[in-house]
DNA sequence: ACACTACATTTGTATCAACAAATATTGTTT
DNA sequence: AAACAATATTTGTTGATACAAATGTAGTGT
């Protein structure tokens, strides 16, 4: 079972918006234990997946601080300190901007390239056939939905 | 602007499946900074309150860890250290129960349940008027096509 | 009584989130 | 040049997540 009251194993009667808050909640953990279990094998995290993403993006061109955290799904979080991780293991190299040395270009080596690749295929079917099951017109009418929420 | 490519500062192609997911975990976000501020005027956590609530449901019952873990939104959450923070706030009591010693016994104190009360008309309010803005064949619609993701 | 298993909680560790404060560098104003 | 503000990053702290391992207790079978 899927339903609210079988994750929360509470039967207590909930307003509208309440019960759509959870639901998004709870489907946001679900898809986040997915995405979680699925790089551990890989020995990353979401996050930090996030970020090498950001980088490749930009295709050569190194990133500062400020932009890779603007692009994360998680703004607030600490990318100075996901870098440090990404550094510990090769993926990226860190180097202070030498125009502007308030800043440290940060760029994606190719081991984290590498990574990458071997990563994507996968998690492009763990997304289209494992998590989303949906038609295209389910898929876009949730997806008006939530930025009509957003609004 | 509340689309995910202002978002996420990134004009980037993205498959259909990616697309709902991305937006469902920004979605996600935003409604837990929206949370986040809202009880922090109170000087609790989002996880906080869950546990609260979840006390006041048992009317008087004690409840033991693993059915306040069990009902939680976020499962795999500490729900132990969760309590000792509440118990520095004299929020809740523990003890430990007396038919069966594994077992701890915990229960809303009146300062918890005075505390739940004055958030409560806030938080519907927040809720309803705030943040869904839905009418209710949305609402229904929105918790349909989630319930189904995760079956 | 003993070993064995299951149960309930606690502890430990690593990562991330959220936010405030400190540091360093650059550009601007006087 | 000195003072100031703006920018970019680093550091610090608290709270929460995620998971493994350890501890303590109860029940069961022999």
């Amino acid at each position: 079972m899927s339903n609210l009251s079988s994750i929360l194993k509470s039967d207590a009667v909930l307003s509208l918006s309440k019960e759509v808050i959870l639901n998004l909640l709870c489907t946001s953990n679900y898809i986040s234990e997915k995405y979680t279990a699925f790089f551990k094998q890989f020995e990353i995290t979401g996050p930090q997946y996030n970020v090498l993403r950001i980088l490749r993006g930009q295709k050569g061109c190194p990133a500062n601080l400020s932009t890779i955290q603007e692009r994360m799904v998680h703004k607030n979080s600490n990318a100075g300190r996901l870098i440090d991780k990404l550094l510990l293991k090769d993926l990226v190299e860190r180097n202070t901007c030498k125009e502007n040395r308030r800043k440290i270009e940060i760029v994606i080596t190719k081991k984290g390239l590498d990574l990458l690749s071997s990563i994507d295929p996968k998690l492009d079917t763990l997304e289209s056939k494992n998590l989303l099951k949906f038609t295209k017109d389910e898929a876009t009418t949730l997806n008006k939905l939530l930025e009509k929420l957003r609004e």
